[in-house]
DNA sequence: TAAATAGTGTCTCTTAGACAGTATATG
DNA sequence: CATATACTGTCTAAGAGACACTATTTA
């Protein structure tokens, strides 16, 4: 190449909007932006890109990092890269941001300052709230997971196993943000192959009684076929 | 931020995924790659991405300047971000897959060697008759492109208006590779809400006869309600 | 005329949604 | 007992696929 045309080396880091099931509710982790000109604002938690160092792991320290949780139990998938060259006054950072989706509640970094908000709201908040554009991928962020559920399973990845039916529909109901017919889930579930498998066991009821509940685990399957799908 | 940390500055490429309809085919530009450890192999046309100019502007320069297609008859849509330590021998970059879907069959460069394959085919090849790794890229390219013919209306990008609904559902026939009923093919997409829109005119039959089609364009949907499902 | 393509009608089968009814827990 | 949650049964309406049929062209 050796391209005489102005060609940079860009800043290349991970951002990652991290998510969880708290009390029922879609939670996203911020932090504290390490930068002075974005003081008072949130961000996500990101890491500039190292020699040898694939973006996955990127992400992964990212989370470890800025957050207590990381290891297996977080399920990362990458979003998409925002490169607007003006995206951070600083300098020219291209960033690729992820999803990530922890069965745990999220865990906030010790030498951080950190909050842990509704995702619904947060994507709903003015874009100064945020350091960057990390509005838009938290907008973003949200619109993916909601549409992925429909498709994928990406569901099962909110919860640690073995999980109820009951269970698997709350997280529905707390991405989605409308309730559902548990007749109607329960058999949408099952009849969607490969998407959860009945495990030994059963669950005892909540505080508030019940019939205590069969337990599943996640099916192997990644796409649903038949997907399940959400009226508008 | 300012860390010790190994944290380097990566070259950021934009790599494009180039795909049209010709004779009732999906098809991919390739180019010859211009790196001398990689002669003999294909790659996508790709360009490092300048100072001051956004990922999407690179995307566009990528496709000007190494076919001679362009313009506002591309639909240019981000694929997804590899960055593996290891990709490109030579030095660390950070490429930004884009999908880019035309109306218009390929014009292949005129300083460059170029080729227009069957998309399937160059999906299916060796990983090695590509250069870095854009055997993957291309595989992704295709599968995402499959999926979202089901659940957006980005078929119409492929094709230029007014269009008839043999002529769209030729695009969907060519991408999935299967054949679909043409009667109820048309009901699904009448029945989509602003899917397609029918305009003032009459298409004549090709060189085989068959009755006059009514023409369409684009209804403004981006997203398909109900979806145009395929089975497996 | 035959063949090809556009477009409509209609039948069957599956599935989604509504909701009634049963099972088993808590208080 | 009332209430909450899990789970099953069943009715109805809508959608998908198969395919017969009509409409209008080329050769």
């Amino acid at each position: 190449m050796s391209g005489s045309a102005p060609v940079s080396s860009c800043a290349v880091a991970v951002d990652v909007a991290a998510m969880a099931i708290e009390d029922g509710r879609l939670t996203l982790l911020l932090v504290e932006p390490d930068d002075a000109l974005q003081s008072g604002r949130w961000s996500l938690p990101g890491r500039r890109v190292r020699d040898d160092e694939s973006l996955d792991a990127t992400a992964h320290r990212a989370l470890a990092e800025l957050s207590g949780s990381d290891g297996p139990t977080v399920l990362l998938e990458q979003l998409r890269t925002y490169g607007e060259p003006a995206r951070d006054p600083r300098a020219r950072v291209v960033s690729v941001a992820y999803l990530a989706l922890s069965a745990r509640p999220h865990i906030p970094s010790a030498g951080r300052r950190t909050a842990v908000v509704p995702a619904a709201e947060a994507a709903a908040w003015p874009v100064k709230r945020f350091a960057y554009d990390h509005a838009a991928i938290v907008v973003d962020a949200l619109e993916r997971l909601r549409a992925k559920l429909e498709y994928t399973s990406l569901a099962t990845a909110l919860l640690e196993e073995p999980f109820t039916l009951g269970e698997l529909r709350t997280v529905y109901e707390a991405v989605w943000d409308m309730s559902l017919d548990p007749a109607n889930f329960r058999r949408k579930v099952a009849s969607t192959e490969d998407f959860v498998r009945e495990v030994e066991g059963i669950a005892p009821p909540g505080p508030s009684g019940g019939r205590p509940a069969r337990r599943y685990r996640s099916g192997g399957a990644t796409g649903l076929h038949p997907a399940m799908l959400r009226d508008r």
